[in-house]
DNA sequence: TCCCAGGCTCTCT
DNA sequence: AGAGAGCATGGG
């Protein structure tokens, strides 16, 4: 048995995956399907995805949360970053708790987690996402992964910028993502070329950060912060969609509260879930 | 049916 | 600099 550096949640190897225990600020159905990643479904009371190139099966038991089939080495090197496991996101909800509302945000959507996922997967899948719908984009996506992804047995993985870069609009027709599709294959073009390096957005000044991404077309500044801190991990990002607008605008007089401006990132994704929840409208 | 969707680009003032 | 139309497609 390990224990998480920082945290004090245990992590055991268990006869069927890798079990986590005592995890806090866990739920994994907010943050499975709070729309920051689009291959997460549920099946038969677990929720699976490919990701990193891998299936993956997570669920709740009495015990905590298992990873089912994974190995101690693989839930070090992909899924505990990916889970954003070794962030303290008691801490954040506790400082943010110090505002009413943002108390009642919490209260409602403090058991997300900030996925970190793929930077060119992020990229992609939030071109996709623009003037869209969520059911939509997701199959967008899966109809991309299949057709472009490759065969890992069990589905298909998110298509490389390499494989997407030597296709044509036409080629993507199949995947009906309508003027999006000449947006994709730019992006591509432009990180398989190293013209967009998606490793130092990690940690080059957000700016400048924003900047890189926006060279592609069809990518704005809105695109650019879901990248960065859904692919990045750069929760210092808040993008700003129709949502989060009008959420801003009623809830808060169109200004995030000075205490949450640390984490904005995360609190956006509260206040994401929070509104499309409540159904939250101006009327 | 019609409105709208985790926006962006382009054009016209 | 700012506003507005147009964009492809289909879910609700």
């Amino acid at each position: 048995m390990t224990s998480g550096d920082i945290m004090n949640y245990k992590i055991s190897e268990v006869s069927n995956g890798i079990l986590i225990s005592g995890i806090t600020r866990f739920d994994l159905e907010s943050t499975l399907d709070c729309g920051q990643a689009f291959r997460w479904e549920q099946q038969n009371g677990k929720w699976t995805a490919i990701a990193f190139a891998k299936r993956i099966y997570i669920y709740s038991t009495e015990s905590g949360i298992l990873i089912e089939g994974a190995t101690l080495d693989e839930f070090n090197t992909i899924w505990r970053n990916y889970f954003d496991l070794d962030r303290d996101y008691d801490e954040i909800v506790s400082n943010i708790s110090s505002h009413d509302k943002l108390k009642e945000i919490s209260d409602f959507a403090g058991n997300i987690r900030i996925l970190k996922q793929d930077a060119w997967e992020a990229l992609c899948s939030f071109i996709i996402s623009q003037n869209n719908n969520i059911p939509r984009i997701k199959g967008i996506i899966e109809r991309l992964c299949k057709a472009y992804g490759e065969d890992i047995g069990c589905g298909y993985s998110f298509p490389s910028s390499e494989t997407l870069a030597s296709l044509t609009v036409d080629d993507l027709a199949e995947l009906r993502s309508g003027f999006r599709a000449k947006y994709i294959i730019d992006a591509a073009q432009k990180v398989a070329s190293g013209e967009v390096n998606l490793e130092k957005l990690s940690y080059i000044p957000i700016e400048d950060a924003i900047n890189e991404l926006t060279k592609i077309k069809g990518v704005g500044i809105k695109v650019a912060n879901c990248t960065l801190l859904f692919g990045c991990g750069r929760i210092e990002c808040f993008p700003v969609d129709v949502w989060i607008k009008r959420a801003m605008d009623t809830l808060f007089d169109g200004e995030l509260p000075e205490v949450a401006v640390k984490y904005a990132g995360i609190v956006q994704q509260y206040i994401f879930h929070y509104a499309r929840m409540t159904k939250l409208r101006f009327d």
